[in-house]
DNA sequence: TACAGTAAAATTGTTGAACGATATTGACAG
DNA sequence: CTGTCAATATCGTTCAACAATTTTACTGTA
């Protein structure tokens, strides 16, 4: 019986905790986080959050300098191009060998009209979540427990540098269609088709992106 | 001065202690690694020791129940079948896309080279750990620092299902001249050529690892 | 003997404090 | 203004303690 778990852990729940703030943008980038501060902050001790630093570290969410401290991953150009590099591999192969029945591509629609609705709404935050569903939909595909795992993690990543950019109707917006282009070719079984355009969107975005960093650098 | 860094922090240089003792077998799968007992063993806090933990069982390696302890992951079917899954999407599409005069080119050859001295001696160990090296440069071709992050840490995990395995010369040994073959064609700029004997090869060698790990069940 | 229930022991989860090592700050002399 | 040196703050690691939970040992009963 038990009362459940209250999920598990503690120092998982507090780096989950962390990761909202980042990518919520509380925590700006470069920021550095007192282990003292932050621990009262969370009343945990500090052995606990250190615990939950670890795992952000090895998320590329956190960055350590040592006998520093912990500090708010700077994201750059360079790692924006290197996930975008890893998306259009991941991405781009899972949609050309994707079965089209797979239970995934429900979510996908979802998340496509989800996004329409938000649109018409000028929610913009949510038209970029449902925007990473889908594309966590589509990894999906792939049905593979680790590959899911390792996307999830470059999501985080690159959310912290969305977090950066001013503009969510730019970064987002545009690519609603394309993504229910993309959808209507898989869901016809044109795996293929899809995957190009997937490469198109992929580039134009990486492209955007880069623009709107740039700018601000 | 100092004494020199001694490679930074306590808690990753003792993760990669574990991590060698895990691959080498000296850890089994399933066994429950005692806090008390280990840090005992390495003389150093419990606290310390929980550190390299999370690190480790983040990569797949350790897996934890609570209030029970941490224990070594043990290598399923279902994980050796997604391991393969993914390793065909990554140094597939890495291979497709290379460029024939990337340095990791140069380390393939190398690694090649030490298999087949390695193979006239008999050193098995040898040879299974440069037939690694010469994924982990294929991986390499790709230029994305996540990726070998990530190919690193399934190529640690796969190892732990080597492990169970009793013949190592079965195990690598066949694929050395496949891999020269593979090498042969991307240095003459036969990129989709060498991606396709690497499926053939990734495909022979998943169904040699399941057979023999059937037989141990 | 077999077995259920309970008490005792061991282990993990978390905390708090301590201390050396390192980095940052600020004062001071030149 | 610059470089040196002490003072301060923070991190890295360890140790000791206690609550929560699991495992083990033991007991009494059928």
């Amino acid at each position: 019986m038990a009362e459940q778990d209250t999920i598990s852990a503690l120092a998982p729940r507090l780096a989950e905790e962390i990761r909202g703030r980042l990518i919520a943008g509380e925590l700006k980038p470069g920021q550095r986080l007192s282990e003292a501060a932050l621990s009262a902050d969370f009343s945990v001790s500090r052995n606990s959050l250190r615990e939950a630093f670890r795992l952000l570290t090895k998320e590329g969410l956190l960055h350590h300098e040592p006998n520093r401290g912990m500090f708010v991953a700077t994201p750059s150009m360079a790692s924006i191009i290197d996930i975008y590099r890893i998306r259009r591999m991941i991405e781009c192969q899972a949609l050309a060998k994707a079965y089209p029945h797979h239970p995934a591509v429900a979510r996908m629609r979802a998340a496509v009209e989800a996004a329409r609705i938000a649109r018409g709404e000028k929610a913009w935050g949510m038209v970029g979540s449902q925007n990473m569903v889908f594309h966590a939909a589509i990894v999906d595909l792939a049905d593979s427990q680790r590959l899911n795992a390792f996307y999830a993690q470059i999501a985080a990543e690159l959310r912290l540098s969305f977090g950066l950019l001013d503009d969510p109707e730019l970064l987002h917006a545009p690519y609603i269609d394309l993504n229910a282009a993309i959808l209507e070719h898989l869901e016809a079984g044109r795996t293929q088709a899809a995957a190009d355009m997937l490469e198109v969107y992929l580039t134009q975005s990486e492209r955007t992106v880069l623009a709107a960093f740039s700018r601000i650098g």
